[in-house]
DNA sequence: TTCGTTAATCGTCGATAGGCGATTGTAAGG
DNA sequence: CCTTACAATCGCCTATCGACGATTAACGAA
């Protein structure tokens, strides 16, 4: 059972850097496919910009096609589900109604 | 908006390491307070569950209560929402019909 | 084939995270 | 008061992360 923890630590260190986040909100802002685009829009050198994209595809929260001399990235939102799940299990106080019900926060 | 990028990282850091991910579950299942309860636990060094514990708490995921000699760790699930926003604006491809469509996963 | 463009990889560096034992602080009990 | 128990903090060390420039690899176009 706690088996998972690896796994779902893994998933959580990949969204654990600001430049990652950013990458994530560029690429669902992009419908089509970007390659550089990326490297300009967040501000760091080609080579960091490209590790930090080859931590999200290991973790499997993107895909990198290759398209010619670029390549398409495309978010895969499935792979974050485990640790959404992980966090709603945490989350059960409030009412489980639909969706974001304690959008409210407890505060 | 990407300054929740800081936010939302921090957040994320939290729940990256599986001795954290295992003290939350751990607060999960026992509704009481709990002390050094944890350290045995996990299997750590007292002073390292110690300092997760200052993670987790500072990151706004536990409380801890001082409760006589002891201390009285909670979990704080609300603090975690906006890291299931982000995710969830990740993805909407799939019906948002009602909070956790995919729940059988798209898998 | 040669050239230009694009992305991945390599090597290096400083910063941060994670682990521990030892120490200190605090609060109940004798 | 002193002692005991628990948690937090303090060095100290190792491992990993993040960033960079430079290099290499792959592909399309000329």
């Amino acid at each position: 059972m706690q088996d998972q923890d690896l796994e779902l630590s893994e998933l959580a260190k990949a969204l654990a850097h600001p430049a990652r986040l950013r990458i994530l909100r560029l690429l669902l802002a992009t419908p089509g496919c970007i390659g550089g685009e990326i490297v300009d829009a967040v501000g760091l050198a080609q080579s960091t910009v490209s590790e930090h994209l080859r931590i999200l595809k290991t973790a499997g929260v993107i895909t990198g096609d290759i398209a010619g001399p670029r390549i398409c990235y495309a978010l895969n939102p499935g792979a974050l589900q485990p640790l959404v799940a992980f966090i709603d299990m945490l989350t059960p106080p409030v009412g489980d109604v639909c969706g974001v019900p304690g959008r409210e926060e407890t505060s």
